[in-house]
This record gives structure tokens, sequence and C-alpha cells, in this order.
DNA sequence: AATAATTGGTAACATACGTTACCATTAACG
DNA sequence: CGTTAATGGTAACGTATGTTACCAATTATT
């Protein structure tokens, strides 16, 4: 067996180039952790969302929710407030700092993912989110069976 | 911008999947972290490296390889030694323990990349391969002219 | 309706990790 | 040669991360 061969590894390695690249943006630039950005970028798609439901969208255990959303909160980028419905609930929003922070970032890391992209034809590009989305699959399979 | 379909994130959540896939073996089963997997895996493809060798191979900054194998030391897996030649440099191998768990590991993770592979044709694995690789290489020159 | 089980969120701990500075050895340069 | 620079490895610090246990609000059970 052969480690630079070797799937899991080769995927960790790309993907640990690809998060760097992208950490220049939102960590150095904008002082967001990697969690804090995930948040932001899903609540910028939809006005509010419960904090569990933040957790799966981000697919982020909910304690890094729960972090991210603190250092959110602290900088007025986010707000917090219990859902009247059911109060252990929470429901998370974009303060209009949150919002325009996003709009900053947003073009500069889709600048990004574009030239990463564009070493792939549009083919070998939907080749690839299949790849990706079936190794996944498997990879669930997997974990569930242990 | 959809975070579902951004490259990184896919990336990111595809490969924890993996890796955790992969953890159950070497870590729950083995008592391994991934680093000293890595490192084992690396060793077991020669028979001796630097210490700094080991690092580029394993792509891990220098503080990791260290820790792994303070720990593989203790375990009693592999065997550091003062180089004669450049005494700075430190020469690493594996401990006929070491080899003997390594032959255990092996095949059970070559089994789960089969596992995972197997979604996929020859074809689009190496169209894959392929696109990870200029991925990756599209991903360092960002990092580069920061 | 009272009690048990579940759920969302929080707290606290121990461990892991990245960073910076450091020491010893070797190489470079005047 | 002798001083300076560079290199391999180590130590020590603060922060980040995962785990476990916990509390309050809600839902299910009878």
């Amino acid at each position: 067996m052969n480690l630079h061969t070797f799937l899991p590894y080769r995927l960790a390695v790309v993907t640990d180039a690809v998060s760097r690249a992208l950490a220049e943006v939102y960590a150095d630039r904008f002082k967001l952790t990697r969690d804090q950005w995930r948040v932001i970028a899903q609540l910028a798609e939809g006005p509010e969302l419960k904090a569990t439901e933040l957790g799966e969208r981000t697919s982020l255990p909910k304690m890094q929710v729960r972090r991210a959303l603190s250092g959110l909160e602290r900088d007025g980028l986010i707000s917090r407030a219990a859902d009247t419905d059911d109060r252990r609930n929470l429901v998370v929003r974009l303060t209009a700092s949150g919002r325009a922070l996003y709009r900053k970032i947003e073009p500069i890391v889709l600048e990004r993912e574009a030239f990463l992209l564009a070493a792939l034809s549009a083919d070998e590009r939907a080749a690839l989110t299949r790849a990706l989305a079936r190794i996944e699959e498997r990879a669930r399979q997997l974990q569930q069976q242990a």
C-alpha cells in the first residue's frame, strides 16, 4: 500500500490545501474561524434558523455551532433569541453588519472557488461532484455498521 | 452562493466522513492517532527515514511528526536513533512489533478503501484522481500568492 | 395530571494543536 | 580558522477541540 495513492490520505491532503487557501480570506482578512464562516454563509441563505438546523446544515457538531455563535454574537454579527413556541430553541439571524460582512466575503471566496474549478472542464466538474457524493455515501455506510 | 455545492465545503464534509470511517480502524481498534497511523504507513514503505523526510512524506508539520513519534516510541512501535553522519538528524524505523501492527491494519484499511472506490468505475476513479491533483495544485498557487 | 423520557442548549474538564522561541549541531563566509 | 547563518529537533505556552455530564423546557406515558 502506498500512502500517496491512498484515497483517504489524498482527500485529506487536497482538502487541507483548499481549506488553507480559503482560510486566507475569511480567517486572515476577516477574522472569522472556519466554523463562524460556515454559520454566516448558511444564515445568509435564509432569514433565520434554529440553532439545531444550523448544525445540520453546516455539518458541525452542536458544541462547535455554539462556540461559533458566541463569538459572532459578541462581535454583533448575529443575534440569538428564544423561540416563542418552544423556548428551548434559539432562533439565530444575521444582523445588518453580519449581512454586510458576508457580502464582502462572498465574491472573494467565490472567485477562489472558480479559480480552483477552472482547472476542470464542465464534464469533469460534474464527474467530481458525483464521485464525491458516492464516496461520502459509502463512507457513511462504513460508519453505520461499526 | 450555496454552501452545499461550494467545493471547499463539499471536500471538507466528504473528507471528514472518510476520515471517520477510517479512524474506526486505526484509532478505535488499534489505538493510534491519525498522525501515528500516517507515520507508520509511511515507514512501512521503506526501512528507515529521517524525521524531516517523514514530515514531507506524510504532509505533517514537524511538531505533529514529533508528537506522533513520541507516542509510538513509548509504545515500542518505532525506534529513533541519531544519525552518525549528521547528529542533528534522527533516523526512525519500525520495530518488529511496529511492523506486525502495520500488517494487521493494512488489509482492513485497504478493504475499506476498496469499499469506498467500489462506487466508481475505473474511468471514474482515474478522473477523480486527476481532478484532485489539479485542484490541489491550484489551491497551492492561491496560497503562494498570499 | 404526575412522572418519566427526550430534546435544545450550556458548562467544565482534559487533551490536542499551532505558534513562538530555543538549543545543539553543522554549513557558509570572511 | 572564527564568527555568523542555517538546520533539525525540542520545549513551553495559549488557544481550540472533543467528551461527558448537566439543566431547563417540552413531550410521552399511564
